[in-house]
RNA sequence: GGGCGGCUAGCUCAGCUGGUUAGAGCGCCUGGUUUACACCCAGGAGGUCACAGGUUCGAGCCCUGUGCCGCCCACCA
């Protein structure tokens, strides 16, 4: 016997690992029955190695789950492929806080070697976590092929990249302006630079002209860059600064004369139209330098301290320090020309928080451009489409524009670059150390000591190559034959530039061949009130909590159901309670169908149930098959959770079981028989539908309800729908059976009919069909309905309620148990909606514009409509008026 | 500054290619010991589809403009 409410905690943990034990999570057993299985693939963007599974993740994880439980359970060979990202930045600094927290020794007096040994050590420990808070998520991943973007195979298959596209001229090493980040001390991406809006300062200072006939002022937010000035520039058309072009100002503090230059960039109508140059710590200065040739003076450390280039008194200060002393000097010069508080962004580095400092350094770089081509062509032609649809415009805008990609980082954990330093700085690139120096030898003529490059990739670029280098290439590899290209990633926008079009680019360029057919982005998830969740606004909702609070089904189909919503989603426990509610709806369900015998029959054939109710049961259960498939096929995973709903509560649960309440209580045992079967066939249409997005209650109650033959639901098979099983006849009885019973319990409340009060029904005009339909539905309408008797008459008897029921007129004859003043209102109300309804219908039928050009079945449907408005308000009209003479 | 999206019931959202009376869930109100379920059942109220024009026989849906909200990118001497 089933308890009342489902003991998720029971199962969850125990199911989890029957699924994993079975071999349900390998497409391998599947290729072993039928090689010709359809292979369905999806790789999981890789979560950080030291992660904690966020409500983000609990998310995209359940749509990927969703997916691959519904491909598999169609038959397809279906593979998703699990692993973790070493994610460079972040976890080589959480691993230096932790150390510098833990007292130990830091990074550089460390070492490189035990350095990175450390982090070896940390991912061991906290690596598992992650995967193991998606198993409590219910991930069916194929854990036996769970990769790591720091396996030995997938740095070969780094390694590999960056040679060939090295010889291929579309990496090369290139001396320019980065975003440098001084507490990492490495170049980040212009994708992981944030800005942030901050309060600043904006100053005015003067720099006096060498010839001394005057000054020119110029303003700035970052005074300390001035010790690296080596120009001043105007607008050439500019003609307050006209005669000044050519001249020079003396820089004050550092006293070198800088050039006035006439550029472009200068912009009359900003400040006083003349703007400072600093080539080497400014993007715009940078290209006005190059323009003009001017010395581009590096003033900045690695940790952004002032190094030789300044004057003594600045040397090894702290770029904010300094700041405060050029200001402090230029106002004791008398050179200050103002200043005022302003609200400026600021670029900061996303990981670490630090400001970041544009720097002139020699990094690695990737020509996004060239690779950039054939990506935004296989999105054009079709060839992966994304879903929803307006993100490929996000996609081509930035493609479009797309900037030499940085790929080398000054750290320590990650992919070292394979790149050899010669003696005299040549460089050379090749997969190993052993090739290095080969070349090396042919090239010098001897063997020459070789120095590898000590940076390491973005860790986006081993990413990249995620939908092939976790098949096994470059090996050829089964696999990589078989699930390469992967049919759908699902992933959140915030990553469509750092690793989509990546991953585009990198498998359009080694596979020849897009790395997905599909992507779907899943939407943000958001606190109730719409706020982005954050541990400092202490709005967070941990979905391991809600795991243990509600069930997993309840945060997976909650979280399913609401993933329709592209934008994001407001997230609150109220509304996981109402989805837990539904489990329970479902679970209740199963436990009647237990209490009245509904259990499965071997061999019963639904092509054979003769009832209405079984034929109309069986035809909404193809429907709701067909809706449910047609939504997993298309990626609309909320129209398929928002289907199951309706069908499994207000279908089966609402009608369905009602209906079939007095027939199992009845003593017509063939009905019974038929009935219970026909129940306990449906309940496992539910449950196999379900179990994509509920796995655990369903896979609970297949073990009482399920086809033992099948085996567990995870891999039993998928619905299919038959056409002559919708049995348009059945439906239509049953949705006038529904009508009818709405109506009058409608009328019951709104004329105020105590509810234990039993009416009497009197049906007048009814048609050869509506008796028919009486006397095979009559007891369960009077159960539903609360009547006493349903009788047919002529006319309705006096003083009686009455209300359409199809081509009859229905009549309540409780004149003196209701309240008449009720009755007259309620009658009131609908004459008044059917005259408003009739009114515009029929003036819609006198336009001849619309008669003549809408289409046939419009006017058609109209027309009917008119005629339909027209009966109804006539027998209401009647009711009213004899309401009025008895009354 | 450039781009993208949104505005439909008190709240959160559906409403696919224009065509009956614009829907759901939650919330609210009324009633309910109907032997699966109170995590429930029955009923009800609640909408100028942001605004203004336009196209059309017909507009929540298409077009133009306005307002407000949000996101992304770039920049800010």
């Amino acid at each position: 016997m089933l308890d009342k409410t489902f003991d998720f905690k029971a199962v969850e943990t125990d199911l989890y690992d029957r699924w994993e034990a079975s071999g349900a999570f390998s497409p391998d057993g599947v290729l072993a029955r039928n090689p010709e299985a359809e292979p369905f693939t999806i790789v999981i963007p890789p979560p950080n190695v030291t992660g904690a599974l966020h409500i983000g993740h609990a998310l995209n994880n359940t749509l990927q789950d969703v997916l691959i439980r519904f491909e598999r359970m169609r038959g397809k060979a279906a593979l998703w492929l699990p692993g973790t990202d070493h994610a460079g930045i972040a976890t080589q600094m959480m691993v230096e806080r932790q150390l510098a927290a833990s007292g130990n020794m830091g990074r550089r007096d460390m070492g490189r070697e035990a350095f990175v040994e450390k982090v070896w050590e940390w991912k061991a420990v906290s690596g598992a976590s992650i995967t193991k808070q998606l198993r409590r998520l219910g991930a069916s991943c194929d854990w036996s092929r769970e990769r790591f973007t720091l396996d030995e195979g997938l740095s070969r298959a780094v390694r590999k990249v960056f040679v060939s596209l090295h010889k291929q001229k579309l990496i090369y090493r290139d001396k320019r302006l980065v975003n440098w980040d001084p507490e990492m001390q490495t170049a980040i991406s212009d994708l992981e630079v944030e800005q942030r809006e901050v309060d600043g300062h904006f100053w005015r200072f003067a720099y006096p002209l060498e010839d001394g006939s005057g000054e020119i002022v110029i303003a700035t937010t970052r005074p300390e860059t001035m010790l690296g000035d080596t120009a001043v520039a105007v607008n050439p058309s500019d003609e307050r600064y006209k005669a000044l072009v050519g001249k020079c100002v003396r820089l004050p503090i550092v006293g070198r004369p800088l050039p006035i230059i006439a550029d472009e960039y200068a912009d009359p109508e900003k400040g006083s139209g003349a703007v400072k140059i600093t080539p080497a710590h400014d993007f715009n200065d940078f290209r006005v330098g190059q323009r003009h040739r001017l010395p581009m003076i590096n003033i900045f450390d690695p940790q952004a301290r002032l190094n030789g280039e300044v004057p003594p008194e600045y040397r090894g200060l702290d770029r904010f320090t300094a700041r405060k002393k050029v200001v402090e000097t230029m106002e004791a010069l008398g050179f200050l020309r103002g200043v005022e508080p302003t609200r400026h962004s600021v670029p900061h580095g996303e990981r670490s928080g630090a400001v970041v400092e544009p720097y002139l350094t020699d990094q690695w770089y990737v020509d996004a451009k060239v690779l950039a081509q054939p990506a935004m062509r296989a999105v054009e032609e079709g060839k992966t489409v994304f879903e929803p649809a307006a993100s490929e415009k996000t996609f081509f805008e930035w493609m479009r524009n797309i900037e030499p990609w940085c790929i080398s980082r000054q750290l320590w954990w990650g992919h070292r670059i394979p790149a050899w330093f010669g003696p005299d700085g040549r460089i050379f690139v090749e997969e190993t150390e052993a090739e290095a120096m080969g070349a090396a030898r042919e090239h010098y003529g001897r063997d020459e000591p070789l120095r590898q490059d000590e940076d390491v990739l973005d860790t986006w670029f081993s990413s990249g190559l995620w939908p092939f280098s976790t098949l096994g290439w470059p090996e050829e590899t089964p696999d990589l034959r078989r699930f390469y290209p992967t049919h759908t990633l699902i992933t959140g926008v915030d990553i469509i530039f750092y690793w989509v079009a990546r991953m585009m680019m990198m498998g359009l360029r080694f596979m020849g061949e897009v790395p997905f057919r599909r992507v779907v982005f899943n939407a943000l998830i958001l606190d109730a009130e719409g706020r982005k969740m954050s541990k400092t606004k202490g709005n967070v909702l941990d979905p391991l909590e809600l795991i243990d609070d509600y069930g997993c089904d309840a945060l997976r189909f909650t979280l399913t159901a609401l993933s329709g919503q592209a934008r994001n989603i407001k997230l609150s426990r109220e509304r996981i309670e109402g989805y837990r509610n539904f489990g329970t709806k479902l679970w209740n369900a199963a436990r009647f169908c237990q209490l009245n015998g509904c259990a499965p029959v071997e061999g019963f054939d639904p092509d054979a149930v003769e009832t209405t109710l079984n034929r109309w049961i069986r035809g909404e259960a193809m429907g709701t098959i067909a809706a449910a498939t047609e939504a997993l096929d298309a990626g609309a995973f909320a129209e398929a959770a928002n289907a199951l709903y309706r069908f499994i509560w207000n279908v089966f649960c609402d009608w369905y079981v009602e209906l079939a309440k007095p027939i199992l209580a009845g003593d017509d045992e063939a009905t019974k028989a038929e009935t219970r079967a026909m129940a306990a066939w449906t309940l496992r249409v539910c449950l196999k539908l379900l179990h994509p997005i509920s796995p655990f209650i369903t896979e609970t109650l297949w073990g009482e309800f399920g086809d033992p033959a099948e085996g567990l639901l995870i891999s039993a098979a998928w619905p299919e729908t038959r056409s002559d099983w919708i049995d348009a006849e059945a439906a239509a009885e049953i949705a006038w059976l529904i009508d009818l019973v709405d109506s009058v319990r409608s009328i019951r409340a709104e004329t105020n009919v105590p509810p234990a009060a039993r009416a009497p029904l009197v049906l007048v005009g009814a048609g050869a069909v509506t008796r028919e339909r009486l006397a095979r539905h009559g007891v369960l309408i009077e159960r539903l309905a609360r009547l006493a008797t349903i009788e047919l008459a002529n006319a309705p008897p006096p003083g009686a309620v009455q209300f359409v029921a199809g081509e009859a007129t229905g009549a309540l004859p409780i004149a003196g148990i209701i309240d008449v003043a009720s009755e007259r209102a309620r009658l009131a109300k609908d004459i008044a909606a059917l005259t408003a309804d009739a009114e515009k219908t029929a003036k819609r039928l006198a336009n001849a514009d619309f008669v003549a050009r809408a289409p046939e079945e419009v006017v058609e449907e109209n027309r009917e409509r008119l005629a339909e408005a027209e009966a109804a308000k006539a027998k209401l009209e009647g009711a009213l008026e004899r309401l009025e003479s008895v009354g």
